[in-house]
DNA sequence: AAGTAAATTTTTTTT
DNA sequence: AAATTTACTT
């Protein structure tokens, strides 16, 4: 294969040595994804092995498309009769599950729900109520920490409640509530995040003729950032390479920075002892940074203890040294931040830029300071479009049709739109499920049946329930009469919309607010059209991706201004990057100050976000900062103190910490006046498309006749022309918020009518014509 | 039961 | 400062 003369020689040992365990020690920007995707092209193009008998794992669907896109790319002239499944942990688990759950225990099926954070906070939240137990010291979110913490150390509610952590009164309540709450999952036939990972294990460990099953489909198995693993998924990787130990896993101890999520570092540091026959390389040579850069990360890792010696090195050119800047406030930061990338990206429009900050509420100001200049930047993380709250209660119909155990989703939705359902109604029902202990659905079907006990429900809730009960049902049905094949998944999404009462709710409300909603809710349905030909599993499908997928996985690498978390951040690189907040109690975080491993750790994240840089690397901190809208004063972080003082360009105006104290010897660069003028429109982000009438020109130019023959042959039942609001390919529309846009397709009629429409700057948008709210201009 | 006003809490990082 | 939760009114 070409590519492989372009690697390293450790690099191409990596790519070669396929058959048995083998551990790849890669350092920041030595080619980690690089040797893994050639790596699995190798298997398929040069050993012969069928992509299906090929697994690779990840952490995030970020890193899973990725690695997709890329391994596609190099086997482009390789027809391939089947795929490697490339995905992430939670996704590989919930396969599995979906598959054979049935075996492991009773009360699960395979129609199981998952339940994210914000469900399973629900789930202790209500158990709290019922047990009558409050305190402020111990709020539902800690202690599903606790919780989650014991599962995956494989600890019972007993080991917990004996343990020493807590006061006696707290560990009765914390054993307690572990004990309701899986009960409850139960009940619901739901599984957390947690779950996915533990059921898996223990499937796997309890049958013998579902490891093998697997052991015999995944033959050769590799594993990305095998540094972030936790004990499960050590487990589920053994359990899986049993049979061929054909295990490649990649890593770098100094990224490790999910401890706080379970992942054991030991993992990757005693892989051979798991591993006894494992060939280990290290990739050591960084492609990525200047010299600086790297100096500078290895100046701040190396005050670490624990960790693997390895020596980073590279042939590039020492470079700039790294920009520092000490700001009197957090405005003032932003500030800084802003003007120096609209510098940057007037004398050189296409840099990619990063800003990386400690914690999500940081990204606000650096939003702001962007704006204002006009400079636009594209955010990952934060509020997740399947977080927003119109998209959780039409997921939640669809969930609760699929599996009508699912309390959580019907307490969500089971008034939303109203339906004169309140609290004591509710509570009415919840008192009926738990006296059977039956989930709440089956307590309304208990309520609703005709001629049943006239209960502690009032007539007019009963009449509420029955409608609401129709509601559901019939969405069921929707889902599960397979008879007819055309049962796209979106058509199934708008009937939730419409048929709950959920659309007319926002419709008639009227505002701005619900108009974007009702946006946000056409793009939901815009997302089910990927799963239109999935087939049967297609709507399941569609709402496992809604509870496993993260904004986090949406990062436009085409964008010039990108605004993340450093975690985010791992595993990209950027020409010129910013990091900011470099003060104690922000980086490092103050809940890791008192703690050696956890300070090691903010220690690692300072690391990767320094080895994202390519070429150029910014530091800014602040002397004061708003926290919870009080202004307080902010002194500089340590780790300013672990950087080499000579490879610092003292930025700032006037006098900083490091050349009062910090530094003395550090030079400081001049400060060029900003230009007050500012761009006159903003720049569009990622893909452009050229004006609607250019896009009209081409696509009359090639499809003129052949659409009029079409409208002609189409007169009876599906002609555009007769449709009402008289939009066709090749009509101009105006959307509220992608603009003038001009119309390519159009697909289905009536309520399921579809059209693809090129919005220049927006790109191409699949629209349900029902909800998009178009205004026809020709 | 639903809407409004007041009180309280929030921020670590994420599948 | 903003968002969520609770308390209070109609």
């Amino acid at each position: 294969m070409e590519s492989l003369e372009t690697l390293n020689p450790q690099q191409r040992s990596a790519v070669e040595s396929t058959e048995g365990p083998l551990l790849v020690l890669a350092g920041a920007g030595s080619g980690k994804t690089r040797v893994i995707t050639v790596r699995i092209a190798q298997l398929i193009a040069t050993e012969q092995v069928p992509a299906h008998n090929i697994l690779a794992v990840t952490f995030t669907n970020k890193a899973a498309g990725e690695m997709r896109e890329r391994v596609s790319r190099l086997l482009d002239e390789h027809r391939l009769q089947s795929a490697p499944l490339i995905t992430t942990f939670h996704s590989l688990c919930v396969r599995i599950l979906r598959r054979d759950i049935e075996h492991l225990e009773a009360g699960y099926t395979k129609s199981f729900t998952i339940y994210d954070t914000d469900d399973s906070v629900k789930v202790i939240k209500n158990c709290l109520k019922e047990i009558g137990y409050d305190d402020k010291s111990m709020t539902p979110r800690r202690l599903l920490g606790i919780i989650s913490a014991a599962k995956n150390a494989g600890e019972t509610a007993e080991q917990i409640a004996a343990g020493v952590r807590y006061t006696d009164q707290m560990r009765a309540v914390v054993a307690k509530v572990f004990r309701m709450y899986e009960q409850r999952l139960r009940t619901a036939n739901a599984l957390d995040f947690d779950d996915l990972l533990i059921k898996t294990v223990r499937l796997l460990g309890k049958s013998s003729d579902v490891r093998r099953h697997y052991n015999e489909r995944y033959r050769y198995i590799l594993v990305d950032e095998y540094q972030d693993t936790n004990s499960l998924q050590l487990s589920l990787i053994k359990y899986l390479t049993e049979l061929s130990q054909n295990i490649c896993v990649v890593g770098d101890d100094a990224q490790s920075i999910y401890g706080f999520r379970g992942a054991d570092v030991g993992n990757i540091l005693s892989f051979e002892e798991h591993y006894p026959s494992a060939k280990v390389i290290m990739l050591e040579q960084n492609y990525r940074s200047t010299q600086n850069i790297l100096t500078a990360a290895d100046s701040i890792i190396k005050r670490n203890k624990g960790r693997k010696d390895k020596t980073l090195w590279t042939a590039n050119q020492s470079g700039e040294r790294i920009l520092y800047a000490q700001l009197p406030d957090s405005d003032g930061e932003a500030r800084f931040v802003a003007d120096e990338i609209d510098g940057i990206l007037r004398r050189e429009p296409s840099t990619r830029i990063a800003v990386l900050y400690r914690t999500n509420a940081q990204s606000r100001l650096f939003e702001e300071a962007l704006r204002r200049i006009r400079v636009d930047y594209n955010m990952v993380g934060g509020f997740s479009f399947y977080e927003r709250a119109e998209v959780k209660d039409i997921i939640a119909y669809l969930k609760l049709a699929m599996n009508p155990t699912d309390d959580v989703a019907l307490m969500r939705v089971i008034n939303t739109p109203a339906r004169g359902l309140g609290k004591t109604s509710i509570d009415a029902i919840q008192g009926i499920a738990l006296s059977r202990s039956s989930s709440m659905w089956e307590a309304i079907l208990q309520a609703t049946a005709p001629g049943g006990d006239p209960s502690t429900l009032s007539s007019r809730a009963v009449g509420a329930l029955v409608r609401f009960r129709m509601t559901v049902e019939k969405l069921s049905s929707l889902m599960f009469t397979s008879s007819d094949s055309d049962r796209p998944v979106s058509n199934i999404v708008i009937s939730a919309i419409e048929d709950s009462g959920y659309a007319a709710m926002l419709r008639s409300e009227n505002t701005d607010e619900s108009a974007s909603r009702l946006e946000n809710l056409q793009e939901l349905v815009n997302a089910a059209t990927d799963y239109d030909n999935d087939g049967p599993d297609g709507l399941r499908n569609f709402i496992d991706h809604a509870a496993l997928t993260s904004d986090t996985d949406k990062f436009d690498r085409n964008a010039s201004v990108t605004l993340m978390t450093v975690h985010a951040a791992k595993g990209l690189e950027f020409p010129v990057v910013f990091i900011v907040g470099l003060e104690d109690g922000i980086f490092p975080h103050s809940r890791s100050l008192n703690d050696e491993r956890e300070l090691e750790e903010e220690r690692r994240l300072a690391y990767v976000a320094i080895t994202r840089a390519e070429n150029r690397l910014y530091i800014t901190h602040s002397m004061r900062r708003r926290i919870y809208g009080e202004e307080i004063p902010a002194e500089p972080s340590q780790f300013l103190n672990e950087l080499p003082i000579e490879l610092i360009d003292d930025r700032s105006q006037g006098m900083s910490w490091l050349s009062a104290g910090g530094g003395g010897g550090a030079s400081r660069g001049s400060v060029a006046p900003r230009l007050p003028e500012r761009r006159p429109a903003p720049r569009p982000v990622g893909k452009t498309y050229d004006s609607p009438d250019a896009i009209r020109d081409f696509f009359s130019g090639r499809s003129t006749g052949s659409r009029d023959s079409e409208s002609r042959i189409r007169k009876t039942s599906e002609d555009p022309d007769s449709d009402p609001s008289g939009i066709k390919p090749g009509s101009t529309v105006e959307h509220p918020r992608y603009g003038k846009g001009l119309v390519l397709k159009r697909e289905g009629s009536g309520d399921g009518a579809k059209l693809t429409v090129s919005f220049p700057g927006h790109g191409h948008k699949k629209l349900m014509e029902k909800f998009a709210n178009l205004k026809v201009i020709k």
